[in-house]
RNA sequence: GGACGGGUGGCCGAGCGGCUAAUGGCAACAGACUGUAAAUCUGUCGCUCCUUGCGAGCUACGGAGGUUCGAAUCCUCCCCUGUCCA
């Protein structure tokens, strides 16, 4: 590829890059002198749960990769402890190292989903973070001005607003800089959330006397509900390690309109195709592609057919489910004459509470054998109850097994 | 060190002695409608108990005490936190 070829496949997909110009001319250094660049992204120890959001930085990575260069996937174990300034002034506990070890498997796992593993680094940031003296860290302070750290706009709106910042925040892009500055990164990627993190490794080298690092952003992803962010917090996720089934599923819940944003940050679909589509097609029909398109790509063609399958079975002609999770009836549920049904939903997480039950079954959102409950207690259960609670189904046997 | 302000349910935010398990919004859950989409409408939205009732008990408005027949609301101390002054 050309150079301009190169670019225009980088800038796809991408927010911002700061600066254009400045990637070009890294290119062309790269090019000149066979070395590859150094692209670094810096990941979260205590999440390791990767879902849909991730991919959108993690395939533009892997764009890099394609182009032949080093990807480094940074484990920020030591700024975890800070975390990113969310407001809440705690420090987080040290996570032991197996702990850490751990993650980063589980997130190997994932990752060379769509990373490829050869041109990939995974570093710690412990391993030059936790060794540092006071008085280092005093020296790398002195690097920034307090003006220009408030400019970080979490930041300017909190203190316009009298929020609590804590010191320990302002040290985190800090951080993130000096881990930049020590693994001689070329390229820093983010979500757009980011930006001021990464631009500040910008300043931080100069300092340290290496070029400023090209910063690239991607888009936020937007979850489920379409107005926030994807986060596993706010449970409007899909992660990527979730089963065929559960990803068509949720992928089908999203609005029409989320849709076509999806197909651009997490499908590899042109953006010719995609208006094609929007076009032409039943917007059912492009959201059952969508949802084939990102199984597939986490697990496999196959599953992909089989998760379309048993949406269409079990939600378009409402049969009942199979793998239905079965539990045996907790004694304790029992009533002479039958069973309470509000104590066994809370028992089985059908409800929150019993009280919850209650409300639930006065409600009519409960079912058992495909009859609307509308009584606390069951008499004369079957064998087995097949229970509905909305979308959540259980099958309890009643009697004690015996093997 | 001083002056003044704030801490309410998952979140935001009212209430400032009883009618307040606590207005309203968001989120959430369930139902209707549908393409298990969105939008819309309806209901619910602290816990437990039972004889399921405009039922009873318990817990709750930063923490601990106190005043009062009665406190989220008043007083004292403490903790957290913001602004201004030094």
């Amino acid at each position: 590829m050309t150079i301009d070829e190169q670019l225009i496949y980088l800038r796809k997909g991408m927010a911002e890059i700061i600066r254009e110009e400045d990637l070009r001319e890294r290119l062309v250094a790269a090019a000149k002198e066979g070395r590859p660049l150094r692209v670094k992204a810096g990941f979260d120890p205590t999440a390791p749960d990767l879902h849909l959001g991730h991919t959108v930085l993690l395939r533009k990575m892997k764009h890099f990769q394609d182009l032949g260069h080093t990807v480094i996937f940074l484990i920020g174990d030591m700024t975890g402890m800070i975390g990113d300034p969310t407001g809440r002034n705690v420090t987080r506990p040290p996570m032991t190292r197996e702990a850490i070890e751990r993650n980063a498997e589980t997130y190997k796992e994932q990752v060379f989903k769509i990373l490829h593993p050869e041109k990939t680094e995974i570093r710690f940031n412990s391993h030059w973070l936790a060794p540092l003296q006071w008085m280092d860290v005093v020296k790398l302070c002195s690097k920034y001005t307090v003006a220009r750290i408030l400019e970080r706009d979490d930041f300017a709106q909190r203190y316009k607003q009298g929020i609590p910042i804590s010191m320990h925040e302002l040290l985190y892009p800090l951080a993130q800089a000096y881990d930049s500055v020590m693994l001689a990164c070329d390229v820093e990627m983010g979500g757009t959330d980011q930006r001021f993190n990464l631009l500040v490794g910008r300043e931080i080298q100069k300092d340290f006397g290496q070029p400023p690092q090209i910063v690239a952003t991607v888009p936020l992803l937007e979850g489920l509900d379409g107005v926030n962010k994807m986060s596993k917090s706010l449970g409007n996720y899909i992660g990527i390690t979730e089963p065929p089934e559960v990803m068509f599923r949720k992928v089908m819940q999203v609005s029409d309109e989320l849709m076509w944003r999806y197909y651009e940050l997490l499908s590899d679909a042109s953006l010719a195709e995609i208006a094609g589509m929007k076009a032409t097609m039943h917007p059912m029909d492009a959201k059952i592609a969508l949802g084939k398109r990102i199984v597939a790509d986490f697990h496999s063609a196959a599953d992909a057919g089989r998760a379309a399958e048993v949406f269409n079975r079990v939600v378009r002609q409402k049969e009942v489910p199979r793998d239905i999770p079965q539990v045996e009836l907790p004694e304790a549920v029992r009533v002479a004459n039958g069973v309470r049904v509000d104590k066994l939903l809370a028992r089985i997480g059908l409800a929150d509470s019993v009280s919850d039950a209650v409300r639930k079954i006065k409600a009519g959102a409960v079912e058992i054998g495909g009859q609307k409950v509308h009584e606390l207690v069951l008499h004369d259960p079957g064998p087995e109850l097949l229970v509905q609670v909305g979308k959540n189904w259980r099958r309890i046997k009643t009697a004690p097994q015996s093997h």
